[in-house]
DNA sequence: GCACCTCGAGTTCA
DNA sequence: CTCGAGGTGC
């Protein structure tokens, strides 16, 4: 019986082993000789042993790709070194530009890069631990992304466990995600003839596919992925990003063939040219060219905004541009009172989806571009979302086109409008005006804001609308009653919209200054303002000096706080607010959310004197930033601040290899925003 | 006074 | 995502 057992393990694996070469063949060396039947009887082969020995089933078994069952909904994964996205450029100039930046960084005369197509799929980061793969995520926000394992398994090309060399290694991978121009047509023509909806592009539905909940339509959705870049790997160091993608093909992860070194950014600048013209030609979508520097110590020396990587750029390929006519310019009244045109379009199909408006900004750019109602105009989308106008037609007018003229008062509230100088907008002045209102209202509710879910801009018209409420604070007087009047509002929604605005009064002070909407405060500033004064009433009793005083805060915001709290009817407001109990100052020190502790779990020894801090103050600053400060050097501290004369903590640093910061090197972590992600970056690449 | 970097505000569609 | 404007540092 268990020589039996013994032969049945052995054809398991032999199948095993099989399945994971013709995975191998298929997606790593994109051999078309492949047949997908093979594939399928080898599979259901497996399957069937597997039914009949459960105890055989392992976790990396090419079985376990479609095993899962759905799920109830997504978790969250914290990204241990965040997806960072890149700086775009959209012309041949600017890659020179960033060429000439990153040489003078640098003071280099040449630098290598490294070019990559940039596939339109979406980001993922995937996990190892001891060679197997066990957890892999979207980018979300860069920061937090969602848990989409289940589905990821599903992709062939992702190994579930690396061989040989590499099967105990822990390590972390990006790459990109995507559906093939052939499956994408398979997948949509299958959709169709079921009566469903077409998908409008692969990256739709790539993106659509890896959110399923179930992952048995994923495993159908014959997903992709290249992989370009390593988080880190346990125990490896690398010199050049060009080894990490030669890592990544040894240890059996499919990186994209058509990357190139390049010595100078002439050689870049040919390689996007080149994949310009072909692009068509790929089997999958690109939308441009990833150019990076080669040298990961240049790369370190580069560092990053906040924005991204100042070693990395993406050079996107123009925008599809569409024809089509302007029915009519409107104007919309926005929160502060701007007046912004907006034209209405003949909708049109523009890169997978229907655009029927445009912004135009203001009546500078009307006439700049010399827009008129009737023009037939060429459209694109900038940055592949946000319709925008390129130019007018001219030759196409036939002379009954309306040239537009801003209006001279609100078109509201009828009530005045001003430009003030070396402004482009136009404002509407009056702080009563219905618009101005009801917008504030919806940014109040909104999620940077207060976050009142249920609440966006249809309900917040109709609360208006019934007259229910006047402002925000009218909000915490609403009841059930007030609102089962209105349409569309049942006992659940009720239910729900009063809970999300009971829940709003505990929101953090900083959220509650965001929502105020005080003109150039908002989310930064509103954090600044609400670490400096802590409660509303030392903020409003606070003067124009003071305000100068914080960092990041000039004349013109000074100002603008300042004005706010003369004005009578925000003083109403706040009292109103207060009077229901909303929150209006920091109570407790959680107020910090995670995105702003960068030094989260850190412990940092402080040792010399320092010049522009005391110990207490700079103690207190990495405890607000969620650091903590120990006396004693020891194998768990990961930074000393070093200040003048240093004792012998210092030397005990050196010792131990603990990370030395010096002064400006420390105070530049603790007062640039920007450069925290960086940190947190770092402090990552450290702990490995 | 200028260059550079951030932040705020307004914006579209699925 | 982009534009414009604010703030800072050279």
């Amino acid at each position: 019986m268990g020589e039996d057992l013994g032969k049945v393990k052995k054809q398991i694996e032999e199948l095993r082993d099989k399945i994971r070469y013709h995975n191998h063949l298929y997606y790593v060396l994109d051999n078309p000789e492949i047949s997908d039947y093979k594939y399928d009887n080898l599979m259901n082969q497996l399957i069937d042993l597997e039914a009949k020995h459960q105890e055989l089933i392992t976790p990396d078994s090419p079985t376990r790709r479609v095993g899962a069952q759905p799920i109830a909904a997504f978790g969250t994964i914290t990204h241990t070194i965040p997806m960072l996205s890149l700086n775009n450029s959209y012309s041949i100039e600017e890659l020179r530009t960033f060429d000439l930046r990153v040489r003078r960084s640098l003071s280099l005369d040449e630098v290598q890069y490294i070019s990559e197509l940039k596939i339109d799929g979406l980001a993922v980061s995937l996990i190892y631990e001891g060679g197997q793969f066990v957890r892999g995520a979207t980018r979300g926000d860069g920061f937090v992304g969602e848990d989409v394992t289940h589905n990821l398994r599903t992709i062939r090309s992702i190994p579930l466990r690396l061989s040989g060399e590499f099967s105990h290694l822990d390590l972390e991978v990006r790459g990109e995600v995507y559906m093939s121009l052939k499956d994408f047509q398979r997948l949509n023509e299958e959709k169709v003839s079921v009566g469903e909806e077409p998908f409008a592009n692969p990256r739709n539905a790539a993106a659509g596919s890896l959110r399923q909940l179930d992952p048995r339509i994923t495993a159908n959705r014959r997903l992709n992925i290249f992989l370009y870049g390593i988080a880190y790997v346990r125990g490896k160091e690398f010199s050049t990003h060009w080894e990490e993608l030669e890592f990544l093909r040894k240890a059996g992860f499919v990186v994209n063939p058509e990357s190139k070194l390049s010595s100078d950014i002439k050689d870049v600048i040919s390689f996007c040219e080149h994949w310009g013209d072909m692009r068509d030609r790929l089997p999958y979508e690109i939308d441009g060219i990833v150019v990076k520097v080669d040298s990961l110590v240049q790369q370190e020396r580069l560092g990053f905004t906040a924005k991204g990587p100042r070693w990395a750029i993406a050079y996107k390929f123009p925008p599809k541009q569409v024809k089509t006519r302007v029915k009519d310019i409107i104007i919309q009244v926005g929160r502060t009172g701007a007046l912004t045109p907006l034209a209405l379009l003949e909708p049109v199909e523009v890169a997978g989806s229907i655009v029927s408006k445009a912004t135009l900004h203001n009546e500078d750019y009307i006439k700049e571009k010399n827009i008129r109602i009737g023009d037939m105009v060429i459209i694109q989308k900038a940055g592949d979302i946000i319709p925008e106008v390129v130019k007018v037609l001219k030759d196409e007018r036939q002379g009954n086109e309306d040239p537009f003229k801003m209006p001279d008062i609100c078109p509201v509230c009828g009530g005045e409008v001003s430009r003030s100088d070396g402004e482009a907008t136009k404002r509407c002045l009056n702080i009563s005006c219905a618009a101005r209102l009801k917008e504030s209202l919806i940014h109040f509710a909104s999620r940077d804001a207060m976050d009142i879910e249920g609440l966006g801009p249809a309900t917040a018209n109709q609360l208006i609308d019934a007259g229910l409420i006047h402002d925000a604070g009218d909000l915490y007087h609403l009841n059930e009653e007030m609102l089962l009047k209105l349409e569309r509002m049942g006992d659940k929604s009720v239910e729900n919209l009063l809970k999300a605005i009971e829940e709003s009064k505990g929101r953090d002070f900083s959220r509650l200054l965001i929502g105020l909407g005080i003109r150039h405060v908002g989310k930064e500033g509103a954090q600044l303002l609400a670490r400096h004064f802590k409660s509303i009433e030392t903020l409003k009793s606070a003067t124009f000096e003071e305000l100068k005083k914080i960092h990041e805060i000039g004349d013109v915001i000074a100002n603008s706080i300042v004005s706010f709290f003369k004005e009578e009817r925000n003083l109403y407001l706040i009292q109103k607010l207060k009077e229901v109990g909303v929150k209006m100052g920091i109570e407790d020190s959680t107020e910090l959310s995670t995105k702003e502790l960068p030094f989260e779990d850190k412990v940092f020894v402080l040792t010399g004197k320092l010049e522009t801090l005391t110990r207490g103050e700079a103690q207190k600053r990495i405890e607000e930033l969620g650091g903590k400060v120990s006396s004693n050097v020891s194998k768990k501290t990961d930074f000393v601040v070093v200040g003048e004369e240093p004792g012998l903590k210092y030397d005990r640093a050196l010792e131990l290899g603990v990370t030395i910061l010096k002064e400006p090197k420390f105070l530049e972590l603790l007062d640039k925003p920007i450069e925290k992600k960086a940190v947190r970056l770092s402090f990552s690449t450290l702990l490995e």
